[in-house]
DNA sequence: GTCTATAAGATGATAGAC
DNA sequence: GTCTATCATCTTATAGAC
């Protein structure tokens, strides 16, 4: 059976989500508006509320699956045993999956402020799954006698925020390649836990 | 002779550019709007014209003031000569006056986007007069064979990086205290350059 | 210096035609 | 599924009285 003419769902919805995570990520959520997303999309801004209730669940979409996709992707990555494999495979994962989506990784940090508190403890809880599992190789080491390191927990935030920070400043046209910089951040991370 | 009666601008001033610092850092920038502003102050919208020719320069006051008294402190922090001494002053300085003013902080990194190009570059120009600071440190420490690290500038931003993510976390009624952070941090950038 | 009033336009969201 | 038209409200900023 043919398709209603002007029917495109299946193709719009996705064009919406990355209009809007385009246009948060540069100007901010609050400074953003369902119009500029339309125009963007190249429809009207009524027809927008096909795809989303509301421009609060647009963003909460965004983070949520952007969080799901981080530990989803992070299960499938090939991690060794030990702790040290582990810590290269942590190290190397953060950087590579950050690197490939620097959008979505700003919004997430950026805009939780603007969710409900029902909505922020639903993404705090789905990153404290990702920082629960750097933490539990750090103990696994400590308690191998591999890794030297006073606090597991304030050590996993040092070298996320180490790590994160990577993107603020990395550039592909930039003095370093990325492989350059897995090389530079996964030594570092090993004088961090006196590996 | 007698003040003008409802002539407050040496106190009105200031308390305009608190309560936007308050605000700016809860909602984001483009989330705020004057009225609130003037709420907050205890006067009307129109009051606020007194003190900010617009919204993008009290954005852009707040910015610079925080920026230049980061790099006035820095200056009058007492400073040992050996390279150590002065990259211990450097982290617990970093720490210590981060912390006091952690909606300043987050402003200056998260409302960056939200200036013109003539007002960003003069934000990143004060910026990287600080993060210059840290990366001669470091040479100094590896010209003396003190320190050992592959690339100097790329070891500076992740100390910075992994300083200024306390803030996200660090809660003054929580399982440690403010000295507590400062050592701890201060042993990870000690192994972070393999001191 | 602060007020009230207002200009000129943008905003999120909905209703109903097609 | 998309459009146009619209509502009610909010926005920044200014003018002029006090």
């Amino acid at each position: 059976m043919a398709r209603t003419r002007g029917s495109h769902s299946d193709i719009t919805g996705p064009r919406v989500e990355r209009a809007a995570l385009r246009l948060f990520a540069k100007h901010g959520y609050a400074a953003v508006s369902m119009r500029q997303i339309a125009t963007e999309v190249g429809v009207q801004a009524g027809a927008l509320y096909n795809y989303t209730p509301d421009k609060q669940m647009l963003l909460v979409s965004l983070m949520k699956t952007h969080m799901q996709d981080l530990l989803a992707a992070y299960e499938a990555w090939p991690k060794p045993v030990d702790p040290l494999g582990r810590l290269e495979a942590f190290t190397r994962f953060h950087l590579s999956f950050n690197s490939e989506r620097p959008e979505a990784v700003f919004i997430s940090y950026m805009e939780l402020r603007n969710l409900t508190p029902e909505h922020f403890n639903e993404i705090a809880a789905l990153r404290s799954r990702y920082e629960r599992a750097l933490v539990e190789i750090l103990e696994d080491g400590v308690q191998d006698g591999i890794f030297q390191l006073e606090d597991a927990r304030v050590t996993a935030f040092a070298i996320i925020g180490m790590l994160t920070q990577v993107n603020t400043w990395f550039r592909e046209d930039g003095r370093l390649s990325r492989a350059d910089v897995e090389a530079l951040y996964w030594t570092m991370v090993q004088r961090l836990v006196s590996a």
